[in-house]
DNA sequence: CGAAAATTTGACATGACTCAACTGGAGTGG
DNA sequence: CCACTCCAGTTGAGTCATGTCAAATTTTCG
């Protein structure tokens, strides 16, 4: 069985030995092939999910087609159309694997039933929502103050990894600019690299 | 006492005569004057208020002292740094008083209280949070993906009577541009509609 | 009324997008 | 193994969007 779940909520809330079971009986492995669409716009999104492996996008199209990536996921990270989840409308995001890749998802209805056997389970999930929320008010404050060059610096400090799972043109998706504008600025970042 | 939060929370979930009756007494009024602070960054955000009337701004200082709107809050809003409120931790945003401003306000001990009294309450600050969630998303796509004037006309059309209510280089603050590029775009809107 | 703040205006510089062409690598089928 | 194709990435020219700065004008408030 996949440990790095039970790994990452550990590092927010402390779990007993037979609870660590209760987690793992609850969350169901899904695999997913290159781009594969996993939750459809317009469907209710019933579950919880955790990447252990591979990496996945949600994004929205506009009328033209063209994406624009909200959230890339890769291992260690949960992808998911949160409000969709929560108020059990139909999601506005669609969420697609970027390459293969391994899941854990866990159905509404039995988070409720492991609530029960595992109550910090509960507060597990409050505090990644939470963080979730003051991650993307920090986003849409600095997409509106900072030019694209310094968004994508800070990309690169904080999701290094990300950055060699997803191809550019996805990390330009995600950061609001085109891939021709984000090839430039890596270029005039390499130009000055050298001097 | 004040009854526009009253039929503010029953647009979202049903209450009994007693039950607003408890509410009434949770929630404490509170007037600021013009340009007051009312939250301080680094103070811990320890009440949800709810504007009566006036004008209020959440925001953030970049180093050169500018600011950045995150949030603009009216009769019938909810102004706060919600983060800080949730998780007790320092808060990052600013809450200040645009125009005089009569909040009311419920201190987190209360409205646990409260919560015990108003079962429905509870539903209804989770419906609250959630739908500023999702508001944000939308929020931070466009900010992404359309231009400043788009953005405007949307605004417009969303917050007509915000517009009337605050100066314009707050509006600019919170579209995320300069008050001098607002003016220009509301100039060629006027030139516009002439022709 | 007078000072301070908000808005407008215009000239200029930089940021970012579009479009088209080119490069280079990863399959794929012969 | 090669030629071909496809796709991501790069490059450059031209254009539009937005920012900066300074000055003029209007509005607000004491």
């Amino acid at each position: 069985m996949h440990n790095s779940l039970i790994s990452h909520i550990r590092q927010i809330v402390p779990l007993e030995e037979q609870e660590v079971a209760h987690i793992q009986s609850a969350f169901k492995p899904k695999q997913l092939a290159r781009k594969e669409i996993l939750l459809h716009k317009g469907d209710v999104s019933n579950h919880m999910r955790f990447v252990v492996d591979g990496s996945i996008k949600a994004f929205t199209l506009n009328k033209d087609g063209g994406e624009h990536i909200l959230q890339l996921g890769i291992a260690g990270w949960w992808v998911n159309d949160l409000y969709s989840y929560l108020t059990r409308t139909p999601a506005t995001f669609i969420i697609q694997s970027v390459e293969p890749c391994t899941l854990l998802q866990i159905h509404r209805d039995q988070l409720e039933v492991l609530y029960g056997q595992v109550p910090m389970i509960e507060r597990f999930f409050r505090i990644k929502i939470q963080r979730a929320y003051v991650a993307l008010q920090e986003r849409t404050v600095k997409a509106m103050s900072q030019p694209a060059e310094v968004r994508y610096l800070e990309f690169l400090k904080k999701y290094r990894k990300l950055e060699q799972s997803v191809p550019q043109y996805m990390i330009a998706s995600y950061l609001g600019i085109t891939p021709e504008h984000l090839s430039s600025i890596r270029k005039k970042m390499s130009d000055a690299d050298l001097s």
